[in-house]
DNA sequence: GTTGAAAGTAGAAAGTT
DNA sequence: AACTTTCTACTTTCAAC
């Protein structure tokens, strides 16, 4: 179903996706079209989401990042799919995952500066419905982000 | 510097890079040009760092994410640069934070399954210099991936 | 910031192996 | 069934205004 040429267009796409259908082309040995006709199928099979610009947090005056453990009053489908929708409404939210462990939710947020980071920590996180417990960690350093996934199967 | 005009464009940016200029300069109420040259001054600064493709892991075959702390034997300058040096050198290792709190680093990693976490776990992860403990958690469900900064300040 | 023209790219329709 | 060539419409890019 994807073969090597496939991942190599894949990974190709995820360090930079606008350089043009003739240069993947050649780095993967196809002609353009052949190239289109294979991306435009990764594309409507769901496997490529959407093409989207990285930005640089910090230089948008974001400078602190953190990942937030939520722990929440229960687990009934209610109060876990309440959450949930409160959760994806909120732009200040840029990630939240359900989460094994000791914590119920794992979500990433980003502020400018830590006054900032206590209005949402405040206003937002703990404005969640049915949040019972937070405990907040900071990233001090990014060491990678944005890896794409690798070409062969981790 | 940032105005409101190019917080706009990149929010739609992040949404999808692949619209035309004319398209977000409509948006935005300017004409291509004029929205191809903040465009390119936004890219030049370094706020736009790239264009890439997200692709959905379960349809490459990572059907689970983890998220694990990783605790090093110590917090050297030389301890902390040899783990990071290694780290970014694993495609395994999608994103590694240096974080504040109980453990050193949080990573993010994906694996088909649980036998290829496994390997993951004792052949990457744990053979990453100066690893001293590893605790991982299990992405059970994402209910929100690649949510973009903010337009306006968090 | 706008307009307009030149170069380049994507997308589709043909034909080829 | 998948790739290649060809062609047209659109998009980017860069003048000059």
């Amino acid at each position: 179903m994807i073969d090597e040429i496939d991942r190599k267009i894949l990974t190709l796409l995820q360090s930079n996706c606008r350089q043009s259908i003739a240069e993947i082309g050649d780095a993967v040995g196809l002609s353009a079209s052949a190239c289109h006709r294979r991306i435009g199928i990764l594309e409507k099979d769901g496997v490529i989401e959407r093409y989207a610009a990285r930005l640089n947090g910090e230089k948008l005056g974001f400078n602190m990042t953190f990942y937030v453990e939520v722990t929440l009053e229960g687990q009934s489908e209610a109060i876990l799919s309440a959450f949930e929708k409160a959760a994806l409404a909120r732009p200040e939210v840029l990630e939240c995952h359900l989460m094994t462990g000791i914590a119920d939710y794992l979500i990433k947020v980003a502020a400018p500066d830590t006054k900032e980071y206590e209005r949402l920590y405040r206003r937002v996180i703990a404005a969640l419905p049915h949040v019972s417990r937070i405990q907040s960690a900071l990233v001090m350093k990014t060491v990678k982000r944005w890896g794409g996934y690798p070409p062969r199967k981790a």
